[in-house]
DNA sequence: TCTGTCACG
DNA sequence: ACGTACGTGACAGAC
């Protein structure tokens, strides 16, 4: 038969949790959100899975209990909420009533006696119960038919333990009824019971899972097997101890107004829900309980399409491209089709003076189209877009080279807060302007189903008239916070490099690749082989699960590090383990030739163009927090090095003939260069001036040797710390990387910052303009918002300083180089007519040059990079150049 | 889809 | 008391 079953919230342990285990958030408006957040999610999920026939949740109020009237000191030493937290719980009463979902709270008493005695309830009607929280205490409820699903957090995860009776004795070998029994004697520092002294959790569990109860062992207090120290301190907390059971016991009896049938599961009220959630920003929950957008519909745009006007004939695109030639400026969006992968203009909607046209690519002749649309896109005409560098490279297939991108709303956005997830149309328009643009159903095409074209023109129109209203909003932002330089003269111009980067690609030699392949492959055979004879089985060794089964159960080796899912087997647990046992060094290099294998040959084989043996990997613009650039499909910029076997791979990176070199440059010491002229230290500078080595000069100041007797440990250790610094240092994380102990790694910083004393005023003066500004800025003022100084988590606030110190150092050298890539790009393309910019690697360019122009390249590149910015110290780059990437870098 | 691992600056 | 350096992207396994 169908049990029925009802779900109870604990409302206040849930919240806490949430707030507790999830990063700030906050609306618009600045009200914290985070809390909530995790509450709804938590709920969503247990509602998800249990799908109780009634719900409910039980609230604390913030007023003395019966409990303190029994002990006054009762959670006397419980902290003041914190402040984020406060206006979190009336907002999470609002949504609640909102989703119909009655909320108990009853003076006198906790949320745990309203949920004892609901629970009671049930039990009494033949009801399933499910007690949602977060809290041990609930578990004394736990029966046959009341289940706790305990919500844990493990390393920043949430999971839900399901306890019901016997899980409760399997866990703690006490039932739920002795729990209570349990924590008289323990006590909880949280709710300040005091328990008996001396007595802590482990004999509390001992003692009852012995003795049943605390009435048995006052009982027979002279008569039980305890060690005589153990019967002095009972004895000496008898009144304690009951007391504390007192306290401790859950009230099931409270006159609480309930009956099942009030929390029979209703609908929701969507149209509050979504006021709610919109105002804060919730769009992933607008988005599971598909909320509708009522309330935005009066920003749309309707008029617009109502009048657009569909171009599909010859003369009338011909009048259109003649209007849009005699204005001044035209904001435009490429509509794209996408078939195996091959990309093709679909259409062309061009909004000038807020007329709109919708150019529908299929109804003309190609040659035709493309002539017409040339003529506008190399125009001088200002146009504004999203997306310039997609624009680029599709055009560039038509021949049609796009000129004068006056404004790329993207890279806008990016520059005014690089930490957005999206910098497609929708989400800014939606963020920025609050305006929702209507989502296109990308449904199969068939002969008979051309239904959606309406859809698709209407939100074409709507692009283009909002990328109107998102140009004028990002360009007051920029304005505002001093951006301008960084967006026209770095930003906006670096689209068209990095466009012409991707299309240019990189040569591979794919022969080569394949036959290198082949004999990883054999030594991974051969290895594979060697650890299954060592393990006494065959498992998978890319398994970390297994791995760790062979190494920690089977061979018995000592594990160390735990993840969230069991025990590590990351190649710092293997570089310790590897004397122990031999099938470590064999795991450690079968690991390192998969890796190769996997990521670097095969990975990469399929992305190679079977005609021109070109690579041609995306570069992002708009994707990093710092303002780097970013690669993908496949990313170029982690290509091996560090070891002799991975650097192998770079040999077959190489030029598409013998007429051509690959010329490398990179930046030497970029970052500490960087804080050198940022924090303005005055020794740091002075290195960097003579052209000394940075870190033997940090030995040597940090050991109090001199310079020439600097040894080459030293020189690592300090090289460390010099790269600490620029990460925002932590003791203990630097005695981890130098295998040194904690109390030195204190001592080397200690060190450095004594003699680099402008590098600990620059660090301490950076934090302090990030918490009174909520952000952080790079030289050329490229902006990043640190929201976790806010938070009340310690760790959190960790994190935000370390950000706090590293950006502007690590921005500032992509600045650096992106004013640099700029300008050899410009220079190349004026001076020069077969080489190309082909890479960055945020310290390097790579270039492919034709050997008639490799010295005059050369020159530029050399020139350029050391001249992108004036510091306080110079800026040194290294050359090479080389057939291929191993012997240039 | 998430997690662990590992490649780079 | 608590957890441990900044920024990325790709792959294989597990769910």
């Amino acid at each position: 038969m169908y049990e029925k079953s009802l779900m109870i919230i604990d409302g206040n342990s849930i919240i806490n949790r949430a707030f507790y285990g999830i990063r700030q958030l906050n609306a618009k408006d600045g009200t914290p959100t985070n809390a909530v957040y995790g509450f709804l999610n938590i709920l969503f999920k247990n509602i998800d899975e249990y799908r109780p026939d009634y719900l409910c949740v039980a609230f604390d109020i913030p007023k003395p209990t019966f409990r303190h009237k029994q002990y006054d000191a009762y959670k006397a030493n419980r902290k003041p909420m914190p402040d984020d937290l406060r206006p979190q719980l009336p907002l999470a009463k609002e949504i609640l009533s909102a989703m119909n979902i009655p909320a108990f709270e009853l003076e006198g008493y906790e949320a745990d006696d309203i949920i004892g005695t609901v629970s009671r309830e049930c039990e009494q009607s033949g009801i399933k119960c499910y007690i949602v929280t977060g809290d041990k205490d609930d578990l004394q409820l736990a029966s046959e038919h009341t289940a706790v699903l305990l919500t844990v957090t493990r390393m920043g995860d949430t999971q839900t333990d399901v306890m019901d009776a016997g899980k409760v004795k399997e866990k703690y070998n006490v039932t739920p009824e002795e729990f209570i029994d349990v924590k008289a004697i323990m006590g909880d520092t949280s709710d300040n019971i005091p328990g008996i002294k001396g007595i802590g959790e482990k004999g509390a569990f001992e003692l009852i899972a012995k003795y049943k109860s605390l009435d048995y062992i006052y009982d027979n207090i002279d008569t039980i097997d305890v060690k005589p120290a153990m019967r002095t301190k009972l004895e000496q907390g008898r009144d304690v101890a009951f007391l504390s059971r007192q306290l401790a016991t859950i009230d099931r009896n409270v006159p609480l107004d309930f009956n099942v049938q009030m929390c029979v599961v209703k609908e929701y009220d969507k149209d509050k829900l979504y006021s709610i959630f919109d105002r804060l920003q919730f769009k992933t929950l607008i988005k599971k309980l598909d909320l509708s957008a009522d309330t935005k519909k009066a920003n749309k745009a309707e008029n617009v399409f109502e009048n657009m006007r569909v171009v599909s004939v010859k003369d009338e695109l011909n009048t259109v491209m003649q209007a849009c030639l005699k204005s001044d400026i035209l904001y435009y969006n490429i509509g794209v089709n996408s078939s195996l992968g091959k990309k093709s203009i679909k259409s062309v909607c061009i909004n000038i003076k807020d007329d709109v046209y919708f150019i529908d690519t299929s109804a003309f002749d190609k040659d035709i189209l493309i002539t017409e649309l040339k003529r506008v896109f190399e125009s001088g005409v200002e146009k504004v877009t999203i997306d310039s560098k997609n624009d680029y490279i599709l055009l560039e297939e038509y021949g049609i080279k796009l000129n004068n991108v006056a404004f790329d709303v993207s890279v806008g956005a990016y520059i005014t807060d690089p930490f957005r997830t999206s910098y497609g149309i929708r989400e800014l328009a939606d963020d920025f302007l609050n305006v929702e643009i209507e989502e296109i159903q990308t449904v199969q095409q068939t002969m008979f189903d051309d239904d959606d074209t309406d859809n698709t023109n209407k939100s074409d129109a709507e692009k283009v008239y909002i990328l109107k209203k998102l140009q004028e909003y990002i360009q007051n932002k920029i304005d505002e916070n001093g951006q301008h330089d960084l967006y026209y003269n770095i930003e906006l111009p670096l689209a068209k490099v990095l466009a012409d980067m991707q299309i240019a690609g990189m040569h591979i030699d794919i022969d080569c690749l394949n036959q290198f392949s082949d004999e990883l492959t054999k030594n991974m055979i051969s290895l594979e082989q060697d650890i299954y004879d060592l393990a006494g089985e065959e498992f998978n060794i890319n398994s970390p699960k297994q791995l760790a089964v062979i190494l920690f159960e089977k061979l018995g080796l000592k594990s160390g590090k735990k993840t969230k899912t069991g025990y590590s087997t990351n190649a710092d647990v293997l570089e310790k383990l590897k004397d122990q046992h031999i099938i470590i060094p064999a795991i450690m290099n079968y690991r390192q030739i998969a890796k190769l294998k996997s990521t670097y040959c095969d990975g990469f084989v399929n992305l190679i163009n079977k005609d021109t043996h070109r690579i041609h990997s995306e570069f992002n613009q708009t994707v990093t927090a710092t303002g780097r650039i970013s690669s993908s499909e496949p990313n170029m910029q982690n290509i091996p090095v560090r070891t002799e076997l991975g650097r192998e791979i770079r040999r077959f990176f190489t030029v598409q003939s013998d007429d051509y070199v690959l010329v490398d440059a990179d930046y030497s010491q970029i970052e500490l260069r960087v804080l050198a002229h940022m924090a303005n230290d005055k020794t740091m500078i002075q290195a960097f001036v003579n052209n000394e080595d940075i870190h033997a000069v940090t030995a040597s100041q940090v050991f109090g040797v001199d310079l020439d007797k600097v040894t080459s440990k030293q020189r690592s250790s300090a090289k460390a710390v010099n790269f600490g610094i620029v990460y925002g240092i932590g003791e203990y994380s630097l005695s981890q990387d130098l295998g040194i102990s904690v109390k030195e790694a204190k001592e080397y910083i200690q060190s450095y910052l004594d003699k680099y004393s402008d590098v600990k005023k620059y660090m301490h003066d950076i934090k302090q303009f990030a918490y009174e500004n909520g952000y952080v800025n790079t030289l050329c003022n490229r902006r990043r918002y640190i929201p976790e100084l806010k938070s009340s988590n310690y760790n959190v606030r960790a994190f935000g300083e370390r950000v706090a110190l590293n950006t502007p150092i690590q921005g500032t050298a992509a600045d650096i180089i992106k004013i640099a890539m700029v300008r050899v790009h410009d220079r190349i393309s004026k001076e020069l007519e077969k080489s190309r910019l082909i890479l960055q690697v945020h310290d390097e360019l790579i270039v492919e040059a034709h050997k008639s122009e490799a010295d005059k390249l050369c020159e530029i590149v050399k020139y350029e990079m050391e001249n992108a910015m004036k510091l306080n110290v110079p800026l040194v780059v290294d050359m090479k150049c080389a057939s291929n990437w191993y012997d240039a870098k």
